[in-house]
RNA sequence: GCGCCUGUAGCUCAGCUGGAUAGAGCAACGGACUUCUAAUCCGUAGGUCGCAGGUUCGAGUCCUGCCAGGCGCACCA
């Protein structure tokens, strides 16, 4: 429709040149959008306005040539001038009709494009240590993750989604080494249990099972190796409890990649080898340092620390240079707001390596602040007292959880009020939206229950003509504007959009829904309203599924 | 001190690559269920868009400087 609207605007503006009425036929690019007040009709361009500097003319005195002699379009009911040199246009109804037969053909596929042209993307998120349970940080992270790959794969790319495990380096250690002390102390030893090993209960949990397996065996080896096979063990056992409590968040990776397998494979040595030759990479006081200040970092950063240990820093730079190796045309890594300091070294490290860091996007996901009932809830790894994404899923469900998570731009700071978050009370959205599904569900099992569908008819059976209040009309521009909505969504990496996208259409459907009975005594007009609600159920679960949101069929 | 994010109604936040009269929800007040689910709707009230400059036909939106809050500034991960 916008690009309908744009070339009656140039044909108009040609012709107008023809006859003298224009000085220039040089016409710049104008924007065709939506107005914001509906008084200002349903599609607005600036080509008046924007073209003032060229023509040298008054806007108003360029917008009345044009639309002079413009074609005149059925679907365009009026025309006019406002402003400070607006053309307005404003549709017939008919003119939304097509996006009911749209909806109903393309069904589950509504809303897609092929805005990302096949691209290949990768979307990295939640990657927490395996070294204990996901908290709220990481809930928000795998909602936001999971949210954008859905709406990148709806608008056209070919997404991946990943997850980095960090079973490598000092944590694990001291991972390793927080289990066998518990496990110590289970055989009866006498040992102290330093602060900054891992206090939780579920480290116990893990020592008591392997103490079952394997308890005397251990007990037999020397230290270090015993600390080793603790890590090995407990990381395992963690990463299945994050693979579980994900699933049950709905999220579900592609691919779960190793760090220690980029050591395996001599992925890092490589890539330290690779920048060295190219002097990207060099020794300064015993360690390997990066070059990333020349890449716009404020200052080099070490790879390689002068005890022979390489940093973490190292094994992202080859995880990184893998990622690009694998094809992707795209990186995308979600991470909390506090590794912000991060993101310029590894677009230095991608720039030094040849590629474009603008290939590299991270999704900066600002801190949950977790409540309850306007309290701030204690949060402390340390002591291992936390609110995990299984407690929180527990206590307020997967829905409420991620529609909640996803209702806010991932830029602001969240309050995440545990109370709110589980009443089904008018404060929490997600039943607002829910509850569109739920009564449309209704409304057609009432249809055919009544007959008012013959057995073999489907719901979108009825005439669309007959579609004329303006809550009707007002429904279908929204329906209309769903692909628009998703591709902006993915344009900008922002699901929120969909949250607030979801909210207009269901607000506009609840409005209609009290004014307006779908199911009336005219059976015509019942079939019509019937097709207009099956539309909506249809968005309104595409939209849903978008934010990993059920769409029930009864509340 | 430096860097990233934020500052919009009493509260929580939208506001698309600058566009016309700045919008929702909650809270407040007044109404609507013998009706397809009231987990809903309709109405009223509520604003110096943190402050000050700048850019231009036009700024909540872009630039600069302040102020306030959050988060970071390791040979940790």
């Amino acid at each position: 429709m916008k690009e309908f609207i744009k070339q009656l605007i140039l044909g108009g503006a040609r012709r107008a040149f023809d006859k003298g009425l224009l000085k220039s036929d040089d016409f710049p690019e104008m924007e065709i959008e939506a107005p914001r007040h509906e008084a200002h009709g349903d599609i607005s361009t600036n080509f008046a306005m924007v073209s003032a500097s060229s023509q040298k003319m008054a806007p108003r005195k360029i917008a009345e040539a044009v639309i002079s002699c413009m074609d005149p379009a059925s679907v365009i009911e009026k025309t006019e001038i406002a402003g400070p040199g607006f053309i307005n246009f404003f549709l017939a109804s008919r003119a939304w009709y097509p996006t009911l037969d749209r909806i109903v053909k393309e069904d589950d596929r509504f809303g897609c494009s092929d805005f990302g042209a096949g691209k290949k993307v990768q979307v990295e998120f939640v990657s927490a240590n395996p070294t204990g349970p996901l908290h709220v940080g990481h809930a928000r992270g795998a909602a936001v993750g999971d949210a954008v790959a859905n709406i990148l794969s709806f608008a056209g790319f070919e997404v991946q989604r990943e997850y980095y495990i960090n079973d490598s380096g000092r944590q694990i250690r001291t991972l390793g080494l927080s289990v066998w002390l518990r496990l110590c102390q289970q055989l009866g030893r006498e040992v102290e249990f330093p602060t900054d090993c891992y206090q939780g209960d579920y480290i116990k949990e893990i020592a008591a099972d392997l103490h079952g397996r394997m308890g005397q065996e251990l007990a037999e080896k020397d230290e270090a190796e015993a600390v080793s096979t603790c890590a090995k063990f407990a990381a395992n056992v963690i990463l299945e409890g994050i693979r579980a409590d994900l699933v049950d968040f709905g999220v579900e990776y592609d691919q779960w990649f190793s760090e220690e397998s980029l050591y395996a494979s001599g992925r890092v040595q490589r890539a330290i080898e690779d920048f060295t030759a190219r002097d990207v990479i060099y020794e300064k006081d015993g360690a390997q340092w990066f070059r990333t200040e020349r890449y716009g970092d404020e200052k080099d950063r070490v790879v390689v620390r002068n005890n022979g240990i390489t940093t973490y820093f190292a094994s992202d730079i080859a995880y990184h240079m893998e990622k690009f190796d694998r094809g992707f045309d795209r990186v995308i890594d979600v991470w909390g707001a506090d590794h912000h300091g991060y993101i310029n070294r590894i677009n230095a490290a991608i720039d030094a390596s040849g590629r474009h860091s603008d290939q590299f996007n991270v999704i900066l996901v600002q801190l949950v602040n977790l409540l309850r009932n306007g309290q701030p809830v204690a949060m402390s790894s340390r002591s291992g007292e936390f609110v995990t994404l299984k407690d929180i899923v527990d206590e307020v469900g997967k829905d409420a959880a991620r529609f909640l998570f996803l209702s806010r731009s991932y830029d602001s700071g969240l309050d995440f009020d545990l109370e709110v978050a589980k009443q089904k009370t008018s404060e929490n959205p997600v039943y607002y939206v829910q509850y569109v599904h739920a009564r449309i569900a209704g409304i057609l099992m009432k249809a055919a229950a009544e007959k008012v569908l013959n057995d073999d008819e489907h719901p979108w059976a009825g005439n669309k003509e007959l579609l004329v209040e303006p809550e009707e009309i007002k429904l279908l521009k929204i329906l209309a504007a769903f692909p628009e909505t998703v591709e902006k969504s993915a344009a900008t990496l922002h699901p929120h959009v969909i949250f607030t996208y979801l909210m207009e259409l269901a607000s506009a459907f609840h409005g209609y829904y009290n004014r307006h009975k779908v199911i009336t005594p005219d059976r015509e007009l019942s079939r019509s309203r019937i097709f207009l609600v099956f539309a909506v159920k249809a968005v309104i679960r595409n939209g849903l599924q978008l934010l990993g949101v059920s769409a029930p069929e009864r509340m």
